[in-house]
This record gives C-alpha cells, structure tokens and sequence, in this order.
DNA sequence: CGGCATCCACATGGATACTG
DNA sequence: CAGTATCCATGTGGATGCCG
C-alpha cells in the first residue's frame, strides 16, 4: 500500500518517519561507499576494506563500521587470531539497500557531472 | 549497461563517483523530507513548506532550499509582489529522486523500526 | 509573508602517530 | 593486520530576534 506508486508516508514535525530515518542512517560521509563496496566484494578484512574505499582514515573508518555495526547493516567477524584477521560484511538488512543504492548512482550517473562541483 | 544489476561503479580514493556525489546532494538534514514534501504537494511557499516540514528553522530551511537550488534540484519562483508570495518546486532533476526517496521510504519501513533510535 | 543576522553547541572528519 | 589516541578545523543545525 505504500509501493503502489502513492506517497502515503508523511514526515512532519518531531514524529518518526522511514525516510528521515534511513536518510539519518546513509548520512555520513563514507556509509554510501562502504556498503557499495561490500555489496560488491561480499567481504573484506580492515585495511582491504579500507583501500578498495579509497581516502579514508583509519580513525574514520573505524568509526563508520562501528556505527553500521549498531544499526545491523555491517557484520564484523573475527575469522584469525595467529595472524589477527576480521572479516566485514553485510547483514540481510545491510544487502536489501542494494536497490536503493543502485537508484542513487543511477541518478547521479544521469544528473551529476564531475564538473558539477 | 549499469543498470544491468552489476555494479560496474567504483567509488576509490578521490576520484568523482556518482554515488558519493548523489549521497553528497541528499546529506543535509532536511533535504530527503523537503524533497519528498515537495514531490507531495507540486509546490509549496515558504512558510507553507515550512510547516509541511515540520520542526525546521527559518533559518535552516532557508539555508537548504538556498542549496537545493544550486544544485538545480528545487525552483524558487516569485509569483507576487503585493502581498510578497513564493513558490518553490521540483525540477526535472529534482522530481528524478522520487525513485531514490520511494526506495530509501521502503527501506525504513521494513527495517527501522520507531523504538530503533 | 519570506526571509536574514547573530551566536552558540555539537557532530563530523582529516592528519599524524602509536599499539597489540 | 586492525585498529586506538590526540588534536584540530570545519560543517551543520538550533534558538532567537529583527526586517521589508
């Protein structure tokens, strides 16, 4: 009832909204990127994580994955400790952002241009 | 041929990728909802839009539509002087998100849940 | 009605260095 | 490898009041 092409959903005041809640959610800078690159690689230790991003501290990092962890889009697994090694990925909720995602870089394939800013 | 269900796109170190830039345009905080607002209602004025909000300053509104605008997202048209009358709405461009907004809605609604946050 | 001016608080991120 | 510890600059937003 909310898929069928109508906008329903209303987001006044201080009430809870969905989009609020998920725009709240991708609102920091690297969440977009990080999800894309873990829909796109299923998983990745720290630092290969951390290049395949591209231009993210490891403090910052660090910081985005925890948040994601709280929110159930990113899984953290500690898959060695001899040579001490995690594994991120993403949970089922963090993969079903795929489309919105995809919806994202297809606009922005279509209305943005590098020169643009 | 990226909208094939691969993802062809990277997003790595300082290169311009479309999702980031996409996810840039929808960061502040109440750009998603005046988006989707004005996506509802066709147009609004100002204070109108500002209910419609709901919980936004004069200030701060002000501030986004001033930066909507720029990116050709939102248009500001003047259509009275007497009583002094705007009407802000979508462009092109802008009323093109409505797919990212329903997906980013359709989201949170399966997986948020209000006690979340 | 449709803003702008001010001031302030806090969130966010970058650089660098260091650790188990 | 996978982070943590500092420090600092800037971004972002809220509250309030005033103006044409």
């Amino acid at each position: 009832m909310s898929d069928d092409g109508k906008m329903p959903v209303k987001c006044s005041g201080e009430e809870w909204c969905p989009l609020t809640a998920t725009a709240n959610m991708m609102s920091k800078k690297w969440h977009p990127v990080i999800i894309h690159r873990l829909l796109d690689s299923g998983s990745s230790g720290f630092n290969e994580l951390k290049d395949e991003v591209g231009g993210v501290s490891s403090k910052v990092l660090s910081e985005s994955l925890e948040d994601l962890e709280e929110k159930n889009i990113v899984n953290r697994e500690v898959i060695s400790e001899k040579p001490f090694r995690v594994k991120y990925s993403l949970t089922e909720r963090g993969q079903e952002l795929e489309s919105t995602v995809q919806e994202m870089i297809k606009w922005g394939e279509k209305n943005l241009k590098q020169a643009d800013e």
